[in-house]
RNA sequence: UCCGGCGUCGUCUAAUGGCAGGACAGAGGAUUUUGAUUCCUCUUACGAAGGUUCGAAUCCUUCCGUCGGAACCA
């Protein structure tokens, strides 16, 4: 079983399975809106939505999001569901609608409306942005229609639904606060009028839902535990929260953000996309080109391979983009294991054997597969062994196989040079005929010992070369593929076309010629095409007249070699611009922050931080007020802003349960030498769990503390005979291993030796 | 500019105060009837400055950068 993945919200989920949180079930879901082709960057979703509930033996639910009728249609609905299949998941039972729900989201809105948390709002839309809302700097006013009351709201928002308002003529919002900082948050819409046709409901609505009251609703509806969504839904969490608390739904989902996926090379906005299939740019959704799931499939992409990237790629919130050079090497390495080897000529030359019998054909044995390589089982009968190659006087071989005049490194053919033609013979060219100012025909003659390949006199550094006989080769088309883009982030640049960025070179249709066995290939049968690539039949093709899409180039040591031989351009002489972080000071202490610095002698950083967090500032004050507290005020700010602060961030608590006597008493502890720095946080963490005073935290514990180099010499001889690969690397001079040392002294005297002591002994003894 | 998020090799990602690890990309080499595959070796990173600590990528402060948020879209 390959290592189950790790990340940040794996960890939390296993955290709240094992707190027994909803019973210690897991509940995720997929929730697209069927209005566009699933893409790379859902792939992700999908992954981690289905990949989290399968690993914690929960269930993921494939959910249409479908709230707005102006958009979405069942096409698209019969398509997601066919793409999250392919990519391997299933949802069983649990595929939902939105548009199932809108008599539940009304139910609820009527709720919210008696209850006064909602009111029905007539300003048009343009009107509450332009004169209401406000800006990001500053607080927006409330609504003349706030103050309606819910008597008057409920007739109102009944009268919406009963389609005797027009569209925008009306709205139902969230009474929140004109004056949040999070816009979200100042009364947003939460029903919208809509005339429409839905594609499920027909014409039984005439109001819909939107997102931001929907979403949260739904999760709740169908039991989701973890609700995960890409970033850019962050600041709508306090919303989604607000609504699931003023509904007061029974189940309470919770939702968290992760990064969504960006490939290099590729655009991945819906509206980009769309405009490209629009514009022609690409031939539609399935384009091979295209970053869809069915532009990828119809490529040759496995779903395996798609979902080792995303495995590879990870889960975290930083913003990312993803070298697609990954995702290549993904599928090269699943094609590699499953994909038949045959030639195919993508660029045919003649090549003459005169040595060779004029009208004999000969036939020679071709393994279809590398040794070591089982086909899988869905491999056709004809491709899981080997073949016959015919071998005749006139054979094709690609014209880049040949060079008049071959270059330094060259181990292909050339006059005067030998090659391997594979599984058939070495061969000599002795002559070159030209037409039209090109080579046209390439004369050699060929070693009989050499049969199938195998070098007569054991010379190993030959090159060897793909090879077709002229008679027997059939008409393939081959559209090789290339990146859609040339610019690592098209589109980046908001003052240029991105479409001028698009790769004029991305699609190239050659008229090749391949094995015989290629002419009846199904379509998605997948091949490599050996010295050249991975290749997929495509649907287009029929049977004698097959076309196959290029999924993948083979890596290519000697065009990169060849590439970095001759320069393409030149070095750019623009020297670096100076790099002058030109600072902003730091805003002045406060006269209050002051005051604190000159009184207790704290830092300037805990004095700004003491003025500024109420509750820590009152308990500094509090504790230096206390008997023997001001002796120690420095202490105090210290254990306060240093270690207190980042605890109450990490446990999102605003609340102590101790007061600044209490605070003395830990320092007083620290200071007497009874604990270490490091138990002195162990004993913060509990204070703040427990509320238990310090002391009796540390007599409950047995904390004490080890000073005594008598006592923890013996203890630092033993870890260090122990460890004896880690003290070799600290006298190999890697001096970072010291601190692991110490630490592992401190685990050994269960962390109450002190570390000052310690580092002292270990220094003395590897000196 | 306000609120929020995020800054680790070229790229993506680990580390839960104690040896900055892995993958891809890149470089070099071995094997090779695919200049492929496979195998070995190597280069390269904690945004900056302060503070707390025996010890900081990790805790605190300030600064810098970057992304998201002011749709009757999702």
């Amino acid at each position: 079983m390959p290592d189950s993945p790790s990340d940040f919200i794996r960890d939390m989920v296993r955290a709240d399975v094992a707190a027994g949180k909803h019973g210690g079930k897991v509940v995720t879901r997929f929730p697209p809106e069927p209005n566009g082709h699933l893409h790379i960057g859902h792939a992700k979703a999908i992954c981690v939505d289905f990949g989290v509930a399968k690993e914690f033996g929960g269930r993921c639910h494939l959910r249409m999001d479908d709230t707005n009728p102006t958009t979405e249609d069942v096409s698209y609905v019969e398509a997601i569901k066919r793409d999250v299949k392919w990519l391997g998941f299933d949802w069983g039972e649990h595929l939902y609608y939105a548009s199932d729900y809108f008599q539940r989201f009304y139910d609820l809105a009527e709720k919210l409306v008696e209850r006064g948390r909602a009111y029905v709002c007539d300003l048009p839309d343009e009107e509450f942005g332009r004169s209401y809302r406000g800006t990001i700097t500053e607080a927006g006013k409330d609504s003349p229609y706030r103050t309606r009351t819910p008597a008057e709201n409920l007739e109102l928002f009944r009268g919406m639904r009963d389609g005797k308002f027009k569209d925008g003529e009306k709205v139902l919002r969230a009474k929140i606060d004109m004056s949040s900082p999070n816009m979200k948050m100042r009364d947003p819409p939460l029903v919208r009028i809509k005339h429409a046709h839905h594609y499920r409901t027909g014409d039984s609505w005439c109001i819909y839902p939107l997102y931001d009251y929907a979403h949260c609703l739904e999760d709740s509806f169908e039991g989701v535990t973890h609700s995960l969504c890409t970033m850019e839904f962050e600041s709508a969490r306090e919303l989604y929260d607000w609504v699931i608390s003023a509904t007061e739904v029974p189940h309470v989902p919770q939702q968290t953000e992760f990064a969504r996926l960006n490939l290099t090379y590729t655009v991945m906005s819906k509206r980009r996309l769309l405009q490209l299939v629009e514009q022609k740019r690409v031939s539609d959704w399935d384009d091979p080109r295209m970053p869809t799931i069915a532009g990828f499939r119809r490529r040759g992409y496995t779903p395996e391979s798609i979902r080792d990237f995303i495995g590879r790629v990870g889960v975290a919130k930083n913003l990312s983009t993803v070298d697609v050079a990954l995702l290549e090497s993904c599928v090269r390495d699943d094609l590699d294991r499953r994909s038949p080897r045959v030639m195919c000529i993508l660029k045919p030359l003649e090549l003459v054997i005169e040595s060779f019998p004029e009208n004999e054909v000969e036939e020679l044995e071709a393994p279809h597969w590398p040794a070591g390589t089982e086909p899988g089982a869905d491999i056709a009968e004809n491709l899981r062994g080997s073949r016959k190659l015919p071998f005749s006087r006139t054979l094709l071989i690609d014209r880049d196989d040949f060079a008049e005049d071959p270059p330094a490194g060259w181990k292909r053919l050339a006059p005067g040079r030998e090659v391997r033609l594979r599984h058939g013979y070495f061969v000599t060219c002795t002559r070159v005929e030209h037409e039209g100012g090109q080579v046209s025909r390439v004369i050699c003659t060929h070693d009989p010992a050499t049969r199938g390949g195998i070098a007569s006199d054991g010379a190993k550094n030959v090159g060897t070369i793909h090879w077709l006989s002229a008679a027997h080769a059939k008409d393939v088309e081959v559209r090789v593929y290339d990146r859609l883009f040339t610019t690592e982030n098209p589109g980046s640049d908001e003052s240029t076309d991105w479409l001028l960025e698009l790769n004029p070179a991305s699609l190239t249709v050659v008229r090749a010629k391949g094995e015989p066995c290629l002419a009846q290939a199904e379509p998605s049968a997948r091949f490599q095409f050996e010295r050249v690539g991975f290749f997929t039949a495509d649907p287009d093709g029929k049977p004698g007249a097959p076309v196959f899409n290029r999924t993948v180039a083979l890596k290519d040591a000697w065009a990169r070699q060849t590439a970095k031989a001759a320069p393409t351009k030149a070095a750019p002489l623009v020297s670096q611009p100076a790099t002058t972080e030109d600072k902003k000071p730091a805003a002045p202490l406060s006269p209050e922050a002051n005051a604190l610095v000159t009184a207790h002698g704290v830092t300037a950083g805990e004095a700004r931080v003491l003025v500024q967090d109420a509750v820590l500032g009152a308990l500094f004050a509090a504790a230096v007020a206390a008997p023997e507290g001001e002796a120690l005020a420095k202490q105090i700010a210290s254990v306060l802003v240093n270690d207190l602060l980042g605890e109450m961030r990490a446990k999102k608590i605003d609340a102590l349960p101790f007061d600044g006597k209490a605070l003395v008493e830990l320092v007083q502890l620290g200071q007497a030498g009874t604990i270490s720095t490091k138990q002195s946080k162990d004993v913060l963490a509990e204070m703040i769990a427990s509320g238990k005073p310090a002391r009796a935290i540390v007599e409950a514990k047995g904390m004490k503390q080890i000073a005594s180099a008598d006592a923890l010499g013996p203890i630092v001889d033993q870890v260090l005979l122990a460890n004896a690969d880690v003290v070799a690397r600290y006298r190999g001079g890697n001096v970072n291993v010291f601190g692991a040392i110490v630490g592992l002294v401190m685990k050994q005297t269960k962390g109450q030796g002190n570390p000052k002591v310690i580092a002292d002994l270990v220094k003395e003894k590897l000196a």
